[in-house]
Formats: C-alpha cells, structure tokens, sequence
DNA sequence: GCCAACGTTGGC
DNA sequence: GCCAACGTTGGC
C-alpha cells in the first residue's frame, strides 16, 4: 500500500466534482508532467490519496483511491501521457491547510512543501498518518 | 495580478 | 549536450 496527494484547482476539478462522480470514478487526465505520469505509473488500485484544493483552498479536503492502473489519458492523442483512475473515498473533516502542514515539524519534507509545483505526488506512511491526524480522519479505509 | 520556481523547448 | 528563452504553475 502506497499513499499519494492529487492536486487540483477547484475551478477545473473540485472535490465536490470528483465526489459526484461516486464510486466509477473518474480519470486523473490532463497531467503533461513527466514526474507526475512516473508517480501514477507507480501507484496500485487500492491505494490512497489525499485530494489537495491548488491556487483556492490550499487544504487537503478528501481522500480518495485508486480504481484503475496507469492508462492512456483519453484527452489527448501523445501516446506519452497516461493517468489512473481513482474514486472519492470520504471527506476530511477538518480540512488540512498548506499552513498547517507548513508549520508541523514533522512534515517538514513533504513534497507539498518542497516542490509545490508537482501535481500528483508521493506521501509516505508517517506523514499520511500525520495529516489524517491533523483532519480528523481515520488512516485507513 | 505579480513573481519565483520549475520544466520544456530548440538553436547551436 | 549545453543553455537561453519561454511557458506554466501556484502561493502570496
């Protein structure tokens, strides 16, 4: 079991968005970022993620998990981008700011932090504890 | 709206 | 293979 954050804007694809979209899921498409298409190559169907408001918000809102493995992203026609699927498994009670996260010592190395600009990130397994800590939520499904 | 950080592109 | 120019992202 590996952990993951997905970021997005809420303008283009919200929690609320991605919770309509219930248990079928829904591609994780548009990422043009050759890190970010390595992370979803990596990842496994079960697997967790947080899902992280960009730009508004700035706070992990929900967790979801990975439905389908690495497939062709359906939006374009360059055989190099590819996304997985994942579904909306539950809110985060208190949603988790950047501030938040920037001001706990103990995720002081999360990608989140470091290097802000990659849209699909790892998390390791003491900082998903921290953060489902932090949001009110239970670390496992 | 601004700007810093980062990734990608393309000429050499 | 290097590096300057450019575009995009995302926090502020």
């Amino acid at each position: 079991m590996k952990y993951w954050l997905f970021k997005s804007e809420p303008d283009s694809w919200s929690w609320q968005q991605q919770k309509a979209k219930g248990s079928a899921g829904q591609q994780w498409d548009g990422v043009r970022n050759y890190q970010a298409r390595n992370n979803m190559r990596a990842m496994e169907v079960g697997d967790l993620g947080f899902f992280y408001h960009s730009n508004q918000g700035l706070d992990v809102v929900g967790i979801v998990e990975v439905s389908a493995l690495v497939h062709h992203d359906t939006t374009t026609d360059d055989p190099r981008w590819e996304c997985v699927d994942i579904r909306a498994v539950k809110d985060v009670p208190n949603p988790v700011t950047l501030n938040d996260v920037k001001a706990n010592p103990k995720l002081a190395d999360m990608v989140l932090v470091n290097n802000s600009r990659l849209s699909v990130q790892p998390v390791s397994a003491a900082e998903w504890k921290e953060v489902c800590r932090m949001g009110g939520v239970e670390p496992a499904p």
